[in-house]
RNA sequence: AGAAAGGUGGCCGAGUGGUCGAAGGCGCUACCCUGGAAAGGUAGUAUACUGGUAACGGUAUCGAGGGUUCGAAUCCCUUCCUUUCUGCCA
C-alpha cells in the first residue's frame, strides 16, 4: 500500500509510475483518493475541534461537582449532548472516508523503480543476464513427467488419488533428492548470512493482509474457514510477518531470515499443457529469503540477492537466464522484480524458479514496520525477498536436463546431500 | 474442549469513575560531578492522525471492538490472546 503522504507530494512520479505498469485510470483513482483524503482531513479537524470543547466542558462539570454547584452543572450537560450528536456524526463520516481511502489505496500497486520499462506482459521483459551450457540431450530426452514415470520417482496418479490433481507423491530417490535439495538451498542461505527460522503453514487474516495477499488474491488461498486461517501460498507470508509492527533500531539491519515451507495455492483458473507435470502444483516446496533493509541500502541488497541465488544455479550447472519485469508484468506489491528462469531441455522452454523483489516501504506500510532513524523519527523500512529456491521445477530441470542413456546424473554439489549419484 | 486468573509505555509495575498519556522503578539520551569510569545528581525519554513556516497546539490510543456516563485504564457486553488447573494427545 502506498502512502497517502507520497501520493500527496509526488503525484507526477505516481502516475508516471503506474503508466509503466499499462494500469488502467490511474489519473482517476489518484484523483479519488486526493479528494477523499481531504475530506477526511477536513472532518478530522472537525471532529478533533468538537472532542476538544467537549473534552473542556466535561472538565468543568467534574470541577463543579466537586463545589457542588450542581445546577451550574447541568446546565453545562445540556450543552455537551449537542456536541455528543455532532461528533457522533463526525465519527461516522470519518470512519466511511477512511474506509474508502483504504480502498482505493489498496487498489493501487507499487510505483515501479526508475529501471523498469513500460511493459504489459513477458514478452516485454529484459534479458539482462544469462549463463550456463543448454546441454545436447538429442532426439530421445525426455520431459521430466515422463523420466518420473521411468525411474518411479514422482507419482502424480499416488497423489491424484490421494488428495487430488496437483499434489504429487515423491517416491524413493525422487524423495531423497528433494529433501536434498532443501537441505543444500537452507545450507547456502545460512552460509550466505541468512538465519533461519521454521513458521507456521497457516496463517491469519492480519498477516495475509500486510503482505498483500488480502485482499488482492483472495480466491487464489486455501482457507479454514472454522478457523479462519490461511493456508501459505509462499513462507514470505509467516516470515515477512514475524516483523509486522516492529520499531527497529538502524543498528538492526540487515535483518535476514531464510526458511523452508511447502506453500499452498489453489491456482484457480490455471489449464493446458503449461501445467503439466511439476511445472504447476497445488503444494510445492519452496526454501524462502527475506530481507529488511534501510531504504538506501535496499537495492544493493537486492543485487545481493540476485548474486547469491546465481550462485547456487552455477553450482548447480543448470542454463538459466535473468530477467528485469516490465511495469505490467511486476507484481502487484514490488517496484523490482528479477525472475530467474531455468531453460528445460526436453520442454524447450524456460521455467521460472526464482523471483527476487524490492518491495520497498509497499509491505511495510501495511506492516508497519519501521526504524528508527538518526533524527531519532520512525520511518518505514523496505522489506525484500526471493526464493532461493523453488523446488519443483529446479527438480524439473534436473531431471530433464541432466538424463543421460544409463539415467539421471546428480549434479556433483548435492551428492553429499543425496547420497548417491545416479537415478537409474 | 472445560474452569479460573490476567492482558497498562522499550521492560517491570501502580492505578476501580473526574487536571491519568497514566505514579514508581529499570533501561536509554544529554548535562553536572570525576584524571577517567562506577556511584550520585538534574533534565528528557510512547505511537498515530491532525493544525501551524516554526514555536507550539488539538484528538485518539491502558489487547481489540461495542455500550453506560457530562466524563472510562477503572463499570457492562462481545471477542482475541496469555498463564495455571482439568481433559485429550503427536
Amino acid at each position: 500500500m502506498l502512502q497517502v503522504q507520497f501520493i500527496r507530494d509526488h503525484k507526477e512520479t505516481v502516475l508516471e509510475g503506474l503508466a509503466k505498469r499499462n494500469f488502467a485510470d490511474a489519473e482517476t483513482i489518484i484523483e479519488k483518493v486526493l479528494t477523499v483524503d481531504e475530506n477526511r482531513r477536513k472532518t478530522q479537524v472537525e471532529l478533533d475541534n468538537t472532542l476538544a470543547e467537549s473534552n473542556k466542558i466535561s472538565k468543568e462539570i467534574g470541577g463543579l461537582f466537586k463545589a457542588g454547584e450542581i445546577q451550574k452543572a447541568n446546565i453545562l450537560k445540556e450543552k455537551t449532548g449537542v456536541l455528543k450528536t455532532k461528533s457522533k456524526e463526525l465519527t461516522e463520516s470519518l470512519t466511511a472516508l477512511a474506509e474508502e481511502l483504504q480502498t482505493l489505496l489498496y487498489l493501487i500497486p507499487n510505483v515501479p523503480h526508475a529501471s523498469v520499462k513500460a511493459g504489459n506482459s513477458e514478452e516485454d521483459n529484459e534479458k539482462i543476464f544469462s549463463e550456463g551450457t543448454i546441454p545436447d540431450l538429442g532426439e530421445n530426452a525426455l520431459p521430466h513427467w515422463e523420466l518420473a514415470k521411468k525411474y518411479d520417482i514422482i507419482d502424480f496418479e499416488l497423489g491424484n488419488k490421494v488428495t487430488g490433481a496437483g499434489f504429487p507423491v515423491y517416491k524413493g530417490k525422487g524423495a531423497r533428492l528433494q529433501r536434498a535439495l532443501i537441505n543444500y538451498f537452507l545450507d547456502k542461505n545460512i552460509e550466505a548470512g541468512y538465519k533461519e527460522y521454521q513458521v507456521p503453514h497457516l496463517v491469519n487474516e492480519a498477516s495475509a493482509t500486510a503482505t498483500g495477499q488480502l485482499p488482492d488474491k483472495d480466491g487464489q488461498m486455501y482457507h479454514s474457514k472454522e478457523d479462519d486461517l490461511y493456508l501459505i501460498p509462499t513462507a514470505e507470508v509467516p516470515i515477512t510477518n514475524m516483523f509486522r509492527g516492529n520499531l527497529v533500531q538502524e543498528s538492526d539491519f540487515p535483518i535476514t531470515a531464510t526458511g523452508y515451507t511447502p506453500c499452498f495455492r489453489r491456482e484457480a483458473g490455471s489449464y493446458g499443457a503449461h501445467v503439466r507435470g511439476l511445472n504447476r502444483l497445488h503444494q510445492f516446496d519452496k526454501v524462502e529469503i527475506v530481507r529488511v533493509e534501510h531504504p538506501d541500502n535496499s537495492y544493493n541488497a537486492l543485487n545481493d540477492m540476485v548474486e547469491h541465488i546465481k550462485n547456487i544455479l552455477r553450482e548447480l550447472k543448470l542454463p538459466y537466464r535473468i530477467l528485469r519485469l516490465c511495469g505490467g508484468d511486476t507484481g502487484f506489491t514490488a517496484a523490482l522484480t528479477f525472475d530467474f528462469e531455468l531453460f528445460s531441455t526436453a520442454q524447450d522452454r524456460w521455467l521460472e524458479i526464482s523471483s527476487a523483489s524490492n518491495f520497498e516501504t509497499f509491505q511495510a506500510n501495511r506492516l508497519k514496520l519501521r526504524f528508527k532513524n538518526k533524527e531519532g523519527k520512525s520511518e518505514l523500512a523496505h522489506t525484500l525477498n526471493g526464493s532461493s529456491l523453488a523446488l519443483p521445477r529446479v527438480l524439473a530441470g534436473i531431471l530433464e536436463n541432466y538424463q543421460t542413456e544409463e539415467g539421471i546424473k546428480i549434479p556433483e554439489v548435492l551428492v553429499p546431500y543425496t547420497g548417491f549419484s545416479i537415478i537409474n
